[in-house]
DNA sequence: AGTCGGGCGTTACGCTGTAACGTACGCTTT
DNA sequence: AAAGCGTACGTTACAGCGTAACGCCCGACT
């Protein structure tokens, strides 16, 4: 697992490199903890954690520029709907995240990070264009019960 | 439009009736609130709108009771993505809200509530019980630039 | 009369996020 | 080398969002 960690932040390395954007220390050590998180955390959550690991002075400002670097190298996401960070699931999977869905459980927290199939693709589409709207690259939130917890 | 305002307030009035729920006044002052604005708000936003219009002492407590309520009733609905709070955009047309899409403006902040077509409720279907997932009602909402912004 | 539950007032608090300032450091230009 | 510049980061203070918990009132039911 450590092993695993340890490659997902080699991908982070080169995915800021490709963009001109540097991975200081500071924001590599958040990176790393959300990969180690099991499911979504709020930043205060972070925050304790990089307190108790790495930064005992470290304060909100510290923990919410990180997270917004992250996020907008694409290698986090931010729940808009349970203020919430996670890791990006497909860090290793190149595609993009034009039309992502996350699939929030809200039994057990888990979330899950689909992709939009074609059909479903073109028939969001087609029914934004009806309405005249252009969609923006914050992708979508659905909550309810994944497999495990029906 | 205070005649829109008087209709609007009756059918809310007609749903509690229906549903065996008690729009007392106060909740109905925040309904009201919640038909003369433009666009979503804040719960603080009403909060100071109720205190200055009817209720000078009221709490945060106030308003975010009369909204959980309005919203639990399907009079209103909760923008979980930007914490705003808006009048439901079909209050006469009596379909529920099994698969609302709600289109955010983030240039005007305008808010449009649309009603999924078949052929989407139908390929979203497919992907999520392909995922295992079941759907709560909770609406889904896409941000991007609406017609007249774009 | 007594009981019960819903609606509401009130206090106090916790969580989420940011503005605004200053400092340090690396890079470029002169 | 000196001066200027931009980015990252430390620090303080504050703004915005939401709720737990308690108690009172009042109407409905027995
Ligand atoms: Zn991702
Ligand atoms: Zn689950
Ligand atoms: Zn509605
Ligand atoms: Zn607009």
């Amino acid at each position: 697992m450590a092993k695993d960690l340890e490659k997902s932040l080699k991908i982070a390395d080169q995915r800021c490199i490709e963009q001109g954007l540097r991975l200081t220390p500071q924001r590599r050590q958040v990176m790393g903890l959300l990969l180690e998180q099991e499911g979504p955390r709020s930043a205060y959550d972070l925050l304790d954690e990089l307190q108790s690991r790495h930064q005992p002075g470290a304060k909100p400002p510290t923990i919410y520029r990180a997270l917004d670097f992250l996020v907008s190298a694409g290698l986090a996401h931010r729940l808009a709907s349970t203020n919430r960070y996670l890791a990006c699931g497909h860090l290793a999977c190149d595609h993009g995240h034009e039309r992502t869905l996350f699939l929030v459980c809200d039994q057990c927290g888990a979330v899950r990070e689909a992709t939009m199939d074609t059909p479903l693709k073109q028939a969001l589409n087609r029914s934004l264009s009806q309405e005249g709207f252009t969609a923006g690259t914050q992708p979508m939130e659905m909550h309810g019960r994944c497999r495990a917890c029906r």
